[in-house]
DNA sequence: TGGTAATAGTTGAAAATGTAACTAACAACC
DNA sequence: GGTTGTTAGTTACATTTTCAACTATTACCA
């Protein structure tokens, strides 16, 4: 199991990206999914809603680049639990206004004390310099 | 949909990981998706015989950081299309070594080839000093 | 030896995701 | 005002992924 020379994966960035994203993801997946049972796609919207504090669906499919059925169902297993409330538009009717419950905004105070917690983790395997050029980087990298 | 001020989603490496590996994977999968159906678990298997030469499905598994039932199902369908070979190891028969076909080189060196370019684009977004300072950060968080 | 534990890999059912077709509401144009 | 086109969001179905249980083989050790 000796690597060729020519090509390394280990530089292709898509490769490298979705590693490092997976990896860095897993400790604070087992958070979300251990105390709430939540999925990858509903702590990123409650994260959206606590942020904004008021957005539609299409607001997040944008902030989030998430699929508009991703974040219905979503949106429909946090409703459920009584994280959010949807409220139409009066204007226009093909709107739904969501925002967070008490009991969202309470489960959200609590994961974002976790992500902190564990940014703080995962920067410590960094530099200070390592870790403005990377967000520099993912940023420039998300721009579709 | 204003932001309040005391976490900045985009400060946080998990979702800014995220993000940047899911935009930056999606034209490259577009490419082995149209051209040979393949899935995202199958390239990565591809590419990693393809490097190592000769594998088992536990050492791809490492490797990779994929579990073993996706890498089963990737090379079942590998090989259904000719592209591995399985040869089972004569001293301990529990494990099986794994080969590209011919044609499954082939494969490789066409998709290698639309990689590298794909990867030239993505650093088109940045510069050198943060490509070297990127790949150095997203090795450091694939160690888990 | 024989019995238990560990390892490599597969399979089946349940859960999640992707795709495309759908509903409902509004816009725009004649 | 009615027809056509858009937009926000949901639903249905097919494809993938996950999780747990399973087989087959080898390792350990009394």
């Amino acid at each position: 199991m000796t690597q060729k020379d020519d090509f390394d994966l280990r530089e292709f960035l898509p490769y490298l990206l979705n590693q490092a994203a997976e990896i860095s993801s897993q400790s604070f997946q087992r958070i979300y999914k251990g105390r709430y049972g939540m999925l990858r796609t509903e702590w990123r919207v409650l994260f959206h809603l606590a942020i904004y504090e008021r957005m539609t669906a299409k607001d997040i499919c944008e902030k989030a680049i998430m699929h508009k059925t991703k974040v219905s169902r979503a949106v429909q297993r946090l409703e459920q639990r009584r994280y959010l409330q949807r409220k139409p538009d009066e204007k226009d009717r093909r709107h739904e206004w969501l925002t967070l419950t008490s009991q969202g905004s309470a489960v959200y105070e609590d994961l974002r004390a976790h992500a902190q917690q564990h940014d703080q983790v995962l920067m410590q395997k960094l530099s200070i310099e390592e870790i403005t050029v990377l967000r520099r980087a993912l940023n420039a990298l998300s721009q579709p």
